[in-house]
DNA sequence: GTGAAAGCGCTAACAT
DNA sequence: ATGTTAGCGCTTTCAC
């Protein structure tokens, strides 16, 4: 296959408003109003205004509107993480209610990363963005949320509920809670958690719902099986769980707060030559597409990601067409769903 | 948790250059000088116009830069599914360059649709994105070429080697012959393929490699081991699998276009109690992260991702730089990553 | 119902 | 070295 030699023809020159106008003989104003479908031009002036559109292949310079009118019909979205597929079902979610309602999403990956978040954040002032939807630690958000509460930004999934921003998220205490009842259900009594960076709010409520539904059970909880990682990795999870199952005093089973961490973690197992669930149980988090695929099939907790992006979505929409709107922050409803591994 | 009640200040009147041209008592011309960081200005004024733009907290607005320079600095990238960890990765590798060079990457999902192609497109005729990278396939591709081949656009993965732009891929038709290749040389006679929509390029190309190959071997090639689906989900690979290994006459082997696919190959397997690679010998494509965690590992075809995405950021941004250049059309290497599945 | 004209915030000649 | 000014392409009063 030969290598393309591109023929580099200069860009049509763009053709203006006033280009329009002189072509179908009005001003600019009427081919505006032509081009913005409002009411008080005469069906015979239109279709002129519309027929010279169509003769010149006019496309509006939305740069230059947005210019005027001050909005840019662009969404910002910040996530830590677009390759993992729990933050890329959340996105879809997004990109189909934005799309509904004319925008377009400009998607940031941050690396949960405070500096590259405040850069992203600029687009929101230098209005090149209408509003944002973040999806980053709110240890990050609380850190923004000083400078920029005035701006149009929703959190998803991840929220500081101290601060005046609209979130939608679940209820990570209580879902976590439901995990380790069914592990305690089961008999486990010797329960592991691998929790992620803690700068994340839902870790450290996750954590705490592990903590409380043991204590409550009257089971006694080992700091060293509760290990942390500062990656959703497939290999941190692997790496978590055979440090776990190291320990002279192993637990039976093994809550990790993520799919992509459980699927590590099956994987150590196998590498160990453990039995799941017989000789040690996992249940993971999020319920993504693999969780169904894999063997054992992963028990988990289902998040309802695209609902959790179409909402925020529209909680974001809503807050732009009505600032002045009280808009509240939604939890959506989790669900433990039973399959091979615990 | 009560919801939030966001308390909505009206944003901050955004301050303009000649505010700050104002406040620092010079003239705007200066302030933008300043701003660039072009030479001409002295230190002692330099000076006056950052403390100013310090004190009023000034942002530029890009939007008005954009329709002065008629440039926006925005990628446009268009994906067929970003759920799809393939994707996934090589948009990582475009935004990574993207940044490296001051760009913020715009992200669409079109599921491949020729409509949505198009409406994006207008994203660069509007000067809203200063290029795009195409990831469709190379059929809406074709059909868009016509009208937008002196837009700057590269094309990634899918490319159409008749049309005059740049593009990154792999050879398709050698990796699906690796593929082929080995299976053959592990003694399989009876090998299926289950390709994708072939209006996509590499799907055409990996049949042909898949036919050739074993043409060359002299092993017939049964028109019912052919399986085309329209989908890369896992599910789609379950149950092409399911329909190939209902046939009297079943193949040993299975040979997916994707690993998505693979992994659901897999799934169906082990639901009908083949083992792999003992009964049928299943070989991906891609290398997906997870294709290394399931059990068996999956032999794949590995792609390098990352290094697509990043190639086709470099090469529109060389296309940007100097649209008199010559492009050329680059193919990367592929490799044969050997697991348990075959 | 339609047009003229004033900007939106910025950059880039062209002056000084 | 710094200032003045004319737009970029559009929307939007305000006239007519």
């Amino acid at each position: 296959m030969p290598p393309v030699v591109p023929a580099i023809v200069p860009a049509e020159s763009a053709v203006s408003i006033s280009a329009v106008a002189a072509h179908a003989g009005v001003s600019v104003a009427t081919v505006s109003r032509v081009m913005n479908e409002q009411s008080g031009v005469r069906a015979p002036t239109r279709d002129k205004v519309l027929a010279s559109v169509a003769a010149l292949g006019y496309r509006m310079n939305h740069l230059a509107r947005s210019l005027r009118t001050a909005e840019s019909r662009m969404l910002l979205t910040m996530v830590p993480d677009v390759g993992n597929p729990f933050y890329a079902q959340i996105v879809r979610g997004i990109d189909t209610v934005a799309r509904e309602h004319g925008y377009f999403v400009l998607l940031c990956d941050t690396g949960a990363d405070e500096g590259r978040e405040r850069s992203y954040f600029d687009l929101l002032r230098m209005h090149r963005a209408d509003g944002a939807i973040c999806l980053d630690p709110d240890t990050v958000q609380h850190a923004l949320s000083h400078e920029s509460i005035s701006l149009p930004w929703v959190a998803c999934c991840e929220f500081d509920p101290g601060v005046a921003v609209p979130y939608v998220g679940i209820d990570n205490h209580r879902a976590a809670s439901d995990a380790v009842a069914h592990l305690l259900a089961q008999g486990h009594r010797r329960i592991a958690l691998i929790n992620s960076d803690e700068r994340y709010l839902y870790a450290r409520q996750r954590r705490q719902g592990y903590l409380d539904t043991l204590a409550a059970a009257g089971v006694q909880v080992r700091p060293q099986w509760m290990v942390t990682v500062q990656s959703l990795d497939y290999e941190a999870g692997t790496q978590a769980a055979l440090e776990l199952m190291a320990q002279a005093d192993a637990p039976t089973a093994i809550f990790a707060v993520s799919d992509t961490l459980a699927i590590g973690v099956l994987s150590a197992l196998r590498q160990l030559q453990k039995r799941v669930p017989q000789d040690v149980a996992v249940i993971g988090f999020d319920d993504i597409a693999i969780a169904a695929q894999i063997d054992p099939g992963l028990t988990t907790i289902a998040q309802p990601m695209r609902e959790l992006g179409e909402t925020a979505a529209r909680l974001l929409l809503q807050r732009l067409a009505d600032p002045a709107a009280q808009v509240p922050g939604v939890l959506l409803q989790h669900q433990l769903v039973l399959r091979g591994s615990a």
